[in-house]
This record gives structure tokens, sequence and C-alpha cells, in this order.
DNA sequence: AAAATTTGACCCGT
DNA sequence: ACGGGTCAAATTTT
């Protein structure tokens, strides 16, 4: 009998912390994982010609839909859970910022203070706490949805720039969708060479553009422009509170090998991708827009060059 | 010419 | 005050 005693509370909250943690994880992994295989599926699917298409990117996306919500619901527990008990939290994980997000009520701090400024324009800005969806993918651009990048950030400490994305239809459609890619940090050292670019997506809000006004023939490579060079990177999609990583791998125990596994299934996976729409490029050539729904450009190792 | 991206300034939450 | 999200003029691409 040590000191197994007065941390019992926070021990026991770690824990759980812990627990729904891992469960966002998970379900993180699993929307990137499904974002990767829609990326294949999709086109296939397409090129064989099919009304079935529709439905299967509507199944897709009704996944995807279901995981975000569950995901969220999930994050709204864990910020309870931590407002309950924040002191405890707040002492015990003094130098972990980026964990617990405390939620002051009140924040009167600065107001007043009507100075006369240029005042340009009112201009909202998005809360860390807003609902969104983060995921880590090397298919940043295939979503199923069209984006117009109206920004690029240096972000600190991190090697590659943010860019930031906004629904094409925003202006006619009033949708209000956005997201943000950023091209992760090869996590080299491992002896894995051909490691994929993984991008971190994280996509804000929801798309309340109407997909009839935009089928196959009109989706364009809306990232074919110019990627890549001076900085220009891009990521994938998601939708959280906060940032979850997500590795694509599947269910397993050794981490290591589950690593080295599921990275190299996941080379697998979009190297198919990549040789049937080259495939069905050549064997075609009307390409009926597989660059669309295959976003494998700038910087990764894609055989297809789309140009 | 129109549409999309780049880029630096502007602004706001922390 | 700083960091990062957004705006909008300039530039590039289509």
């Amino acid at each position: 009998m040590k000191h197994i005693k007065k941390s019992s509370s926070s021990s026991r909250l770690f824990c759980d912390d812990d627990r729904s943690a891992a469960a966002l994880r998970e379900m993180a992994r699993e929307q990137s994982l499904v974002t990767q295989l829609r990326a294949v599926v999709l086109p296939a699917i397409q090129l064989a010609g099919g009304e079935r298409a529709e439905v299967v990117a509507q199944m897709f996306e009704s996944i995807l839909d279901c995981s975000a919500k569950a995901i969220a619901a999930l994050k709204l527990l864990r910020l309870d859970h931590s407002q309950v008990d924040d002191e405890v939290l707040l002492t015990a994980m003094v130098d972990d910022k980026t964990r617990v997000r405390k939620i002051v009520p009140g924040d009167g701090g600065k107001d007043g203070d009507d100075n006369a400024k240029p005042l340009r324009r009112q201009r909202k800005r998005r809360r860390l706490g807003d609902d969104s969806v983060a995921l880590e993918t090397p298919v940043p651009h295939y979503d199923g949805h069209q984006w117009r990048k109206y920004g690029q950030k240096i972000i600190n400490h991190t090697k590659h720039p943010r860019s930031y994305y906004k629904c094409t239809y925003k202006q006619e459609q009033d949708c209000k969708a956005t997201k943000t890619v950023q091209q992760q940090q090869q996590q080299q050292d491992g002896g894995i060479e051909d490691e994929p670019v993984m991008y971190a997506v994280v996509y804000y809000g929801q798309h309340t553009c109407k997909p009839g006004q935009t089928d196959a023939a009109v989706v364009q490579t809306a990232s074919s422009g110019r990627f890549g060079e001076g900085g220009g990177e891009e990521l994938a999609r998601s939708n959280s509170c906060s940032n979850i990583s997500v590795t694509c791998s599947s269910v397993v125990v050794d981490n290591h090998q589950l690593m080295t596994a599921s990275l190299e299934s996941c080379c697998n996976l979009l190297d198919m991708a990549g040789d049937m729409a080259t495939a069905e490029v050549n064997q075609y050539d009307q390409l009926f827009d597989v660059a669309s729904f295959s976003p494998f450009d700038s910087g990764t190792a894609w055989a297809m060059d789309v140009n």
C-alpha cells in the first residue's frame, strides 16, 4: 500500500480518457480507411459504367456520416466529462495543453475598447471546438466534393504549410463546408522506404450543396492545378473537435508489425488503384474523368500523371 | 475572359 | 502579443 490512494479518482479518469481516446482513434482510422476504399472503389465502378456508382457513392457518404456523428458524440461526452472533473484534470495535465481544453463560460476579458479601426469587415472565425472531423490519408483530395483553395499558411513547428479549402459552391449554394489539408511529417527511422506521403485533413461543417448539379462529368481535378511546388501541399479529410491522427492499418495486436503490415497493404491497395486507373485510361482513352476520382497527385508516388 | 490559386494583410481567439 | 484562419488583390491557369 503505497501511494495508490489520493490519485485514485484521477487515475480512473485517465483510464476513461484513455479508453475514449482509443475509441476515437479507432473511429478516425475507420474513416481514413473508408475514405481510401472509396478512392479505390468508386473510380472502378464509374468506369464499369453504372448507375450503381451513385448508389455506392451515397453509401460511402452515409458510412462516413455515421462515423462522423459517432465521433462528434463521443467528443461531446469527453468534453462534458472533462468539464465536470476540471480541477483534477487541470492539475494533472498542466503540461498537456492540447489534450484538455477548458471551456471558460464567461470570459468577458477584453470587451469595451471600441477603437476606431478601419473595420474591414466582420470576419467569423472558426473556433477550435467547432464540430469537425480530422483524419490522415494518402489521398486528401478525393472526397467526392469540389473545393476551392482560399489560403495557405505556414504553421508553427511544422515542415509543410497548411492549405485551406472551401466548397466550390459556397457562393451559389451557400455551402459552408471547409477543410484544411497539411502534409504530415515523414516519420523516418523505420526501415520503410516508400512510405506513402500522408496528409492530415480536417473537415469543418456539413455540405449543403446539391450533388445533382455536379455529376461526374463536371467534377474536375480539383487539385490538378499547381500543387506541390513552392509549398502547396494538401491534406485529406476529417471533421472533429480535435486532431485525431490516424494511420491506415487494420485491427491487431503487435503495434510494430501492425504498422508495417498495414502500410504495406495500404500501398498495395493504392498501387492497385493507380494501375486500374492507368489501364482504363489507356484502354478507353477517354478517361471519363478518372482523375477526379483518383487524386493521386503531387508529391505522392502515384504512377499516374494527369496532364 | 473567366475561373482558380497565390500571397500578404487583416483579424480574432487564446 | 502571437498564432493561425480568412479576405481579397494580384497573378496564373484554363
